[in-house]
DNA sequence: CCATATTTTTGGAGTCACTGCAAAGTTTGC
DNA sequence: GCAAACTTTGCAGTGACTCCAAAAATATGG
């Protein structure tokens, strides 16, 4: 009663489209794969793909778009006495330490991170991501601390924690991309969140200052 | 002797092109003006419009990426005794005292700033502009810290520090946009900055913490 | 000043993402 | 079965961008 045929089809095609395409997509590149042959492939018309996906980049993001929240979850869901922080900093490390999906620490995440990084309107589209992951965990923010309407706080906050997140997935990413292996990268990626997660806790203050200048004579 | 007719045109077309094609982008919107239509105007063939400019995007960020170093000379030129962040404080303050262009926060800044963000693809390129100011960054602290090659720690200083810079911009751009005068903008705008520094120096650690559960009883 | 090499500009043809429209085909409710 | 609602398709077009070879402008050497 739910899903008539009409409606399971629809969704059937949709996902035989996407699945096709990003088939297509890792085997021979993004920017390699025209929207034309995909629509060959998965036996539609050219047009039929544009109405399922408003772009072509969406026939790759349209699940991931799901992910959107993942911050902000794991600071609603965080602990009693746990701040905000806290719950990342654990989320993040069990990510790494059981090589989950959720911060693009996996075993097969490197076919997907070479993909992207050949193609600059695939990152184009990460950092739109960021941007939505960011506004999404500000929100959160906002709503846990109680904070008022224009107080900047939360956005601060979430902006510095989500450009930590993207340079530690990044710098994980990267070493996946020059073809070491997950769990020959795991332990520093550990190390480096732990740095990372202490600078946003307590700072970044006395980084980098400048010697005084020697007095002229004693 | 230094520049033959030859260089001197070249200059003169690459630059009329820019300029008129900033200004119909300013007045009509950058997605409503052709390619063609700027290479009419500045009566040339398209084919020299791409000569010069390797896409249509670049016609305007093409001046704009002088600034991509701006954080980075900021710290090198540091005070004795004075840290990186303390430096980048101190300029961004200025820059907001004497209603300076550096961070988007200008008198006339509101017409480009609408124009930008009208277009998808001109914000795609503001988020790689920041990108490349972020690792310009991170090499400046990288060198500034005498951090050896595989630290994290520049790299990850740089990311909190130009989603901070980043979000303030877009603070005052976004009040901008909505019709505000930069007079009525400046107080608050500093008001943010000096709450984004002192996260960025002492930390987000104690922000949101979860209150404990109430014991069951007494 | 002329011939020639080099560089710049141009026109033309083509590719690809994406849009709009109207016709044809399919599913649904009655 | 029939009509209404919806989906798929073909077709024609736009706009960014590329490739190529011809034409125009400029530089170089005698």
């Amino acid at each position: 009663m739910s899903e008539g045929l009409r409606e399971r089809k629809k969704r059937e095609t949709r996902q035989r489209i996407s699945d096709i395409a990003t088939g297509l997509f890792l085997e021979r590149g993004f920017d390699n794969v025209t929207v034309a042959e995909v629509a060959r492939v998965a036996d539609v018309s050219v047009n039929t793909v544009f109405n399922y996906f408003k772009t072509k980049e969406d026939l790759l993001f349209d699940r991931e778009g799901e992910m959107e929240d993942l911050p902000g979850k794991v600071v609603r869901e965080r602990r009693p006495g746990e701040s905000a922080l806290a719950a990342l900093r654990r989320d993040f490390l069990d990510a790494v330490d059981t090589r989950d999906y959720r911060y693009g620490f996996h075993e097969g995440s490197d076919r997907f991170a070479r993909m992207i990084a050949a193609s600059p309107s695939l990152n184009a589209r990460l950092w739109t991501l960021n941007e939505a992951r960011e506004e999404a965990l500000a929100r959160t923010l906002a709503d846990e601390a109680g904070a008022d309407a224009g107080d900047p706080t939360p956005a601060l906050a979430a902006a510095q924690i989500c450009a930590v997140l993207r340079r530690l997935s990044a710098y994980a990413v990267q070493r996946m991309i020059a073809g070491e292996t997950v769990e020959a990268i795991a332990p520093h990626l550990r190390q480096h969140a732990e740095l990372a997660f202490d600078q946003l806790e307590s700072g970044i203050g006395a980084y980098c200052v400048r010697r005084e200048a020697a007095p002229e004579n004693a």
